[in-house]
DNA sequence: TTAGGGTTAG
């Protein structure tokens, strides 16, 4: 019956139509193979028949057999058998077109082995623009940028002309130091050959300026495209997002929205990091509804960015409802939980987690879960299981070298255990060169456990490095004001007025029904204004009846005491607690955000807060959560 | 035949 048919019909298209297992006897035993035959088994999932046929029928191949054999390995990433389709050029002596060698770079590449892509670029004999463009973009994904631009040079250099897609690709390896430059040489070139409005070039343009910081740069561009899609628009969402301007971010998203733009799970995930920097858990509840209504919740992306949405914003548990409903996670999902319960000061569930994680060993550590289980063992105040975890690491039982972030965390570690003397001497040892964040975790240290001798060489160390932090100035100003050293608190102040040291604006800010509320230090621009300094000064009165003392060494202008009470109840954290006391019914917690790190005097004036008014407040800093219930911060009073 | 945006980070 099959050998009638093949009478009446072509061959191929009978095996095309046939049930897998009658096809593969029929090719095998019926037909003289060819490289049709190859196609149809090809187009019946029958990839290692074919090849059987290719190698042990001693089948001559032509363009069109090897070309359908490695479009399947292609398909398949099916490394051993795309191999052996190249070893078959070889071996019978197939030059292969320029067509099909692109192709093996692409093969090569997707089968992350780039030396074998570089190779088959290497002994081409005439290349042109899809053949280098297909080699830089195998360099550029895989994180290989200065290979990519060198390629891309070397392309230019060989005369052959770049076209959208090579400018696409380019742009993605252009976000390091000397990438930036020449991303703008390349900029100047794609404004030549016109295709700075291409939508493909010009969404890598606008990120390559995003990503280097240049957002002003990044929106010129977005702006001029003549048309937009949904990666330009997450593109210049997720650029705003990305250097933290996340309320730009937000406003651009709802501006775009209302413009008719689409969102898919890049969008959300990038919006989402915009409303984990504002801690805006109203908002973010609102944009985990719109994900759970399109259906897009299985995305691992997605998921993450919500943990870590929700940890930002105070609400662990729902974190970890999502954690654990995961059907899958990646080093990323329990890097965000980890860190989540870091900034909450929980070091027994950061070890429990991160023991969980090996127990179940799908995932490899990496160098962010140790920064995490590091931070989150000092946050947690659990010192000795954290240096446990350094020097396991550093005798690279993990497969993972410490870096210099984490000789940080031991410092913060060692100078949080009052192990000051310690702290420096690890530093002096470091194999690393100690930078500001490093010395002025132990100037912290030093602060905290009042170490003037230690203290004051690390302060002025930092005053040299980094005479433009003014948050150095004013720890070691706290630190010569805690041993009664006016003359030097004096000089450090005056300093800081000769290096003419600007601080940055304070900024503290709370959400009610998914406005959010923001005050600035002496800020007279929110419409319950009146009412709010009112508040504070009632609260003033109030707390000091308790106990409560404001510390002045925390003001840095040569005022009197009266007017340095003054400055320190227009703290934004005050205003901004004050306003949510006043705005929300009592007993409710109260969950304020600040961009800096909390001052000890606002710190403090939250514990009674709290005590008082028998109020839960939840205070996001720069750095960690602080949970104040009954007049006890979470943090253990060290930050 | 070749292409752009994404999640964690003391």
């Amino acid at each position: 019956m099959i050998r009638k048919l093949s009478l009446f019909y072509d061959a191929n298209q009978v095996i095309s139509s046939m049930s897998n297992q009658f096809a593969r006897q029929l090719s095998l035993t019926s037909f003289p193979p060819n490289s049709q035959n190859l196609n149809s088994l090809c187009s019946n999932g029958q990839l290692r028949e074919a090849l059987v046929e290719m190698a042990v029928q001693g089948l001559e191949m032509k363009f069109e057999g090897y070309y359908t054999l490695l479009n399947e390995c292609v398909n398949r990433r099916a490394f051993r058998e795309g191999q052996r389709v190249h070893a078959h050029m070889t071996k019978t002596c197939y030059l292969p077109p320029m067509h099909l060698r692109t192709r093996l770079i692409v093969f090569y590449n997707n089968c992350e082995c780039l030396n074998d892509a570089q190779r088959v670029l290497d002994e081409m004999p005439v290349r042109n623009v899809v053949s280098w463009t297909a080699m830089i973009s195998a360099y550029s994904k895989r994180g290989y940028a200065s290979e990519a631009l060198n390629l891309f040079l070397q392309m230019l250099r060989s005369g052959t002309e770049p076209n959208e897609f090579t400018f696409a690709t380019v742009l993605t390896s252009c976000s390091g130091a000397w990438g930036f430059d020449l991303g703008r040489q390349i900029h100047s070139l794609i404004i030549k050959t016109k295709f700075e409005s291409h939508i493909f070039v010009g969404s890598s343009l606008l990120d390559m300026y995003a990503k280097a910081g240049r957002i002003y740069e990044a929106r010129g561009v977005f702006d001029c495209l003549p048309e937009r899609d949904v990666v330009s628009c997450t593109a210049i969402i997720s650029g705003y997002a990305q250097l933290g301007l996340d309320e730009e971010a937000l406003e651009l998203f709802r501006l775009l929205q209302r413009e008719g733009m689409t969102s898919n799970y890049v969008t959300y995930a990038s919006v989402l990091t915009a409303l984990s920097g504002l801690a805006a858990l109203d908002l973010g509840r609102q944009v985990h509804n719109h994900v759970l209504r399109r259906e897009l919740p299985s995305y691992v992306v997605l998921q993450n960015s919500l943990i870590d949405m929700y940890s930002k914003c105070g609400n662990l548990s729902y974190s970890r409802r999502i954690f654990d409903s995961m059907p899958e996670r990646t080093v990323i999902s329990w890097n965000a939980m980890l860190v989540g319960y870091s900034k909450h000061g929980m070091g027994k569930e950061v070890v429990k987690l991160f023991k969980l994680m090996k127990e179940e060993n799908k995932v490899r550590p990496d160098s962010v879960t140790f920064l995490a289980v590091l931070s989150g063992c000092s946050h947690g105040g659990m010192e000795d299981r954290g240096l446990e975890y350094f020097y396991a690491m550093a005798e690279g039982e993990n497969g993972i070298e410490p870096e210099l972030e984490h000789y940080g965390c031991v410092v913060d570690l060692l100078g949080r255990a009052g192990r000051v003397e310690e702290a420096f001497e690890f530093i002096k040892k470091m194999r690393f060169e100690p930078t500001a964040a490093i010395w002025g975790s132990l100037l912290g240290a030093c602060r905290v456990h009042s170490n003037v001798e230690i203290g004051e060489f690390v302060g002025f160390r930092l005053l040299h490095i980094e005479p433009e932090n003014a948050g150095n100035y004013v720890i070691l100003s706290n630190l010569y004001a805690s041993a009664g050293r006016w003359e030097d608190v004096r000089n450090v102040r005056e300093l800081m007025v000769e290096k003419a040291v600007i601080k940055e604006p304070g900024r503290s800010w709370i959400e009610l029904d998914q406005i959010l509320h923001t005050f600035h230090a002496s800020d007279r621009s929110h419409p319950r204004r009146e009412e709010v300094s009112a508040k504070v000064k009632e609260l003033s009165v109030k707390l000091k009846e308790a106990g409560y003392v404001p510390d002045l060494g925390c003001v840095l202008y040569d005022v009197d005491e009266e007017q340095k009470e003054k400055v320190l109840l227009g703290h934004s954290e005050k205003m901004a607690l004050a306003f949510g006391l006043i705005a929300t019914p009592e007993g409710v917690p109260v969950r304020v955000i600040k961009n800096l790190r909390i001052c000890v005097d606002c710190h403090n004036f939250a514990k009674f807060v709290s005590k008082i008014y028998g109020r839960e407040v939840s205070l996001r800093d720069k750095n960690r959560f602080h949970h104040i219930v009954g007049g006890t911060c979470s943090c253990g009073d060290y930050w």
